[in-house]
DNA sequence: CGGGCTCTTGACACCCATCAAAGTTTGTGG
DNA sequence: CCACAAACTTTGATGGGTGTCAAGAGCCCG
């Protein structure tokens, strides 16, 4: 179902993010924690060489259970998933998605798939961190920056959380789309993968219902009417904010307060 | 607003939990541990000699925000609290229902009100843990158990968040208020407060509302549904279960899932 | 060119919010 | 202990947001 391959850091030199050739898998999780906290050399250091094995899934794929312990820490690298629960008569809601940089469930505790599993979205890499043990966990004082790092990864999971009750619990469907529209932009830009004023989107409609509670034909209604109120485009997968300051204001969105350096 | 008073644990002696007398506030944060992990007797005396202020607040106080970084960890000893978020314009969604024993917001990290609050619901008593500093967040090894519990704690939290996202996402009123009502009696009968078939509920509707993304009205509604249905009795500030097995297959209930030992 | 997907649109029903007002309980002061 | 006010619960009427069912339109891919 997936298949491993390993990477040097010499591959670093050959790809970047822009290339054609494979990026070295290890820039989008380095411009993740860069958003957060500020790594020194030696840590900058640790991270990439932890960075080893990539594996790619294709769509649909169960990336990891809560079954089973996430011994291994594993980053996305490309592409989207999402964290969901089915219920038994076949209803589901999506907790979380999950982009490029993002850990997958990396405290993951022993609980079953009715409690929560991992699923690709679209194609997926990941790549596999070794030497994390002590720093995960555990306290690690020769890494200050790193154990930041992961509070901070820690706390952007509990926004993102928060948020979600918040739309679903006390937002209209406008409001909601608008919310987690903003709330995608702003992680994806904050990785690089986004514009000032754009967002590729490469869910289906019935990805975001289930998200955000909603039936597909109601969100699909939802969607145009942000296009009928100049609020987005969405052609071919991006969806472009024509008003995002107002769109802020209507969905009562507010940035990422995770980061603790506010230099 | 709140009025300190020191304890020793002599108190424990003279007031035990049905006592008239003020109980030791220990016991209830006992209670809490041991329903998640087993403790050593060390560990256990540590825990006890670590709770030492304790205060008392009346109700609608604000107990803590998430603007000033918890240095010090409290817990919940006597009454109900909960997390709440209060939008720019008035709608309020709370989050979690803190009972006796919960942890309050100990790894909160500075945010402003927008992002979270921590209310009393009726009058609260808590009680301050000193000594914890090298227990929570960095590595602490002397104390495994407690490490434990710690990390119980937080995944207890993770699944009642979860829970509240499928409850607002994919269940309808009458499930909602059913699988709240059976998690708090869940929860409380945990720590020795509720009976095997009744839960002391000492909540407004429009509090059960403001929790279930519901309106108040609506709320009453579907609690009279429920005990047309002979699924509840509510009486004096007591929901007595009577159908628990059904109520827990139509609300898709799944009991906590967070302790460690399963022995 | 045909067969799935996905997106879109329409019709209809129902769940739930809102507004309003009547009951009931709780609290408070005399 | 009573009287009264305030808060909370309950009930009714009405409207709107959202789900469901169904069918057509666009698109991709074999």
């Amino acid at each position: 179902m997936n298949h491993p391959q390993r990477y040097s850091r010499a591959a670093r030199v050959i790809g970047g993010p822009e290339s054609n050739l494979r990026a070295w898998p290890g820039e989008i999780v380095q411009r993740r924690f860069s958003s957060m906290v500020s790594l020194s050399p030696e840590e900058g250091r640790f991270l990439q060489d932890s960075l080893a094995l990539g594996r790619s899934h294709p769509a649909r794929t169960e990336l990891c259970t809560a079954g089973q312990i996430a011994s291994r820490l594993c980053f996305l690298t490309s592409g989207w998933a999402c964290s969901i629960r089915i219920l038994p008569d076949g209803r589901r809601q999506i907790f979380e998605f999950l982009i490029p940089g993002d850990p997958l469930g990396y405290s993951l505790f022993p609980r079953g798939p009715e409690f929560l599993s991992v699923i690709a979205l679209t194609r997926v890499e990941t790549v596999e961190a070794n030497g994390w043990r002590d720093l995960v966990g555990a306290g690690n004082f020769a890494f200050p920056g790193l154990r930041a790092a992961f509070d901070a990864l820690d706390r952007e999971r509990e926004q993102h959380l928060l948020d979600q009750v918040t739309r679903l619990g006390r937002q209209t469907a406008y409001e909601r789309l608008a919310h987690l529209l903003l709330e995608l932009h702003d992680r994806m830009a904050r990785v690089g993968l986004a514009s000032r004023t754009s967002l590729p989107l490469p869910l289906k409609q019935e990805i975001l219902a289930e998200a955000l509670g909603l039936s597909v034909v109601h969100l699909n209604r939802t969607l145009q009417m942000l296009r009928r109120d100049r609020m987005i485009e969405l052609k071919a997968g991006v969806v472009t904010f024509l008003a995002p300051e107002q769109m802020r204001t209507i969905a009562d969105f507010q940035p990422n307060q995770a980061r603790t350096d506010w230099g």
